[in-house]
DNA sequence: CTGAAAGCGCTAACAT
DNA sequence: ATGTTAGCGCTTTCAG
């Protein structure tokens, strides 16, 4: 069914090298040569074999995104600017969730290789280890996360300062009993937002209290229980910081079930911002981050890398910025 | 770098055959040779090359997916409806988003098919022609929406009696004048949610009035300004529809906007339900479509092709189910 | 500037 | 059951 370059050569009266290297662009051809080289490809309709290019020239021009669960909108939108800056330079992504499961990215991890990307782009899940990243054989940049003790390069937010940001607004309102749900601190994003939100706390004059931290799994049914604990307390908080997208839905529905008014009842600032937080009532104050520049700039990392630099790892930190909305009430 | 067969083979003491045999678990091999092979196989650390092997046994295992825009939840869910599917028979989804636009669709098709995906899953832009579906050279399953004129298995929702349930809904509430807004009727899916809701008034007794059809482009900004559009014709609708989840959010911003309640002023059904649709207050009423399933059954149906399935075209119709919550008001 | 020849890592016939 | 031999479609020396 496919045309080769062979046919082509042929079908151009020149030799198959001459024709590979007219179609290909690279080493020498004639103006003449490379003229009948084109006109025989167009009419033959020819599309050249990536996979056996990549066989000789060890380029697949591909490149393996590994995330949680591109459903989540977070990860959507990263993809989306990684996505993005790669097509613009020929390159196509393979995608892979992992679930947030170190398992399951390990396959996902297997199966990309094995396709021989040319490089990795990945969202690390919680108990992922140094052991896991390295030896990939190609570049890779993480994501949104580093893993503990891989020097390996990394896009991620200014994920401690956009925290305490929060929670000084919060304690500036005001507020002395602010409480955090997060996800697992074996996450390096949520464990520097929950360390930020120490900080601010520290900063505001308040004392940490332990049991206004609620952690749990990932999942919005997770973020939901979380947000559900911490309402029980016995001196519930007035004012809570959600770490991050799921945490902050589940709080929303936590809240409501347990018949809390926003902002009313209890204040939230939520961190990551999305579609629906305009719209629900009241619109939810946020730390919001650029999660498309996220992707757009692990993609430019991770194309100069393909590209042989081999400067010492980058750690790339992109700024947070609140967002003030109505779900903290007015400033009295 | 890399670990070949012939290094496994030599290193197990046997034919680079009899390893690739061991290796890819096809044809025959002694429980011994067996054991040498993937003894060595662990010590050595080898990796398959799928490259390789796709390009004399013609299957990539991979396969290709192009999408309006993977930041939309719909898409992002079909995607992971998808590689759920795929991951699970170690196939592994090539992502490329077209941004509703043949021309990019094109090229995404291009680059796919030169990496020689063993099929393909496609949500076809507007204006995608038969042409551009034809001549793919391996299985290609559209899903959401079908191309005009091409025969080609299709995986799809009952777009046109979830429409007329929808309108049905809104006319047994005692509104008797009913908007749609909707995205262009060049998308299959929208011109069955365009059909739906015309018969959906018929079925009601009710007469369909051009001036109460909204459509637009497929963005959030396009829902906005079809939505505001409706809004200001002579005879505001009392109730609208509005066919996927851009309109709808653009739909809600125009009638805060306008200083509309929902629904008080206006009543509101959306096709197609979302996360934040059970947050927002009131909770909407949406045709809530099987995303997740419809990423699934096309996983499926594709992989039927590809192991060689060559019955005729297929045109699979999922349910689509209303879920009444609170905007259209409370029946009388 | 062009052609001939070798080979990327793997599988598929075909012998044995 | 195993080894030998040919390629898959392309790029890349190396001569000319």
């Amino acid at each position: 069914m496919s045309v080769t370059v062979r046919d082509v050569a042929q079908a151009a009266g020149v030799s198959q090298a001459t024709a590979a290297r007219a179609l290909g662009g690279y080493g020498y051809a004639s103006r003449e040569a490379r003229d009948r080289v084109a006109e025989a490809a167009g009419r033959l309709g020819y599309t050249p074999n990536v996979v056996a290019r990549a066989l000789v020239s060890r380029a697949t021009v591909t490149v393996g995104l590994v995330v949680g669960d591109i459903e989540n909108p977070f990860f959507a939108r990263a993809a989306r600017g990684l996505s993005d800056v790669l097509d613009a330079a020929g390159y196509t992504v393979l995608l892979a969730n992992a679930d947030e499961d170190p398992q399951r990215e390990r396959q996902a991890l297997r199966a990309l290789r094995a396709r021989q990307v040319d490089g990795l782009v990945i969202v690390p899940a919680p108990g992922t280890r140094r052991a896991d990243m390295e030896g990939a054989g190609v570049p890779v940049v993480q994501l949104d996360r580093a893993v503990r003790g891989f020097a390996g390069d990394a896009v991620m937010v200014e994920n401690a300062a956009g925290a305490a940001t929060a929670v000084r607004h919060l304690a500036g309102l005001g507020h002395t009993c602010i409480g955090i749900v997060s996800d697992s601190p074996e996450i390096s994003s949520s464990r520097e937002r929950i360390a930020g939100y120490r900080r601010g706390l520290r900063e505001a004059g308040l004392e940490p209290d332990e049991r206004l931290v609620s952690l749990g799994g990932s999942t919005l049914e997770d973020g939901y229980a979380a947000a559900a604990a911490l309402l029980t307390v016995p001196e519930r908080p007035s004012a809570v910081f959600t770490a991050n997208n799921f945490m902050t839905h589940g709080m929303l529905l936590a809240a409501r079930d347990a018949g809390l008014r926003i902002p009313h009842d209890l204040a939230l600032v939520g961190f990551d911002d999305l579609d629906w937080t305009e719209i629900v009532d009241p619109p939810l104050t946020v730390v919001s981050q650029p999660v498309g520049e996220l992707g757009r700039t692990a993609g430019e990392l991770l194309l100069r890398r393909i590209g042989g630099d081999d400067a010492p790892p980058r750690r790339l930190r992109l700024p947070a910025q609140l967002i003030v909305r109505g779900s903290c009430g007015a400033r009295p």
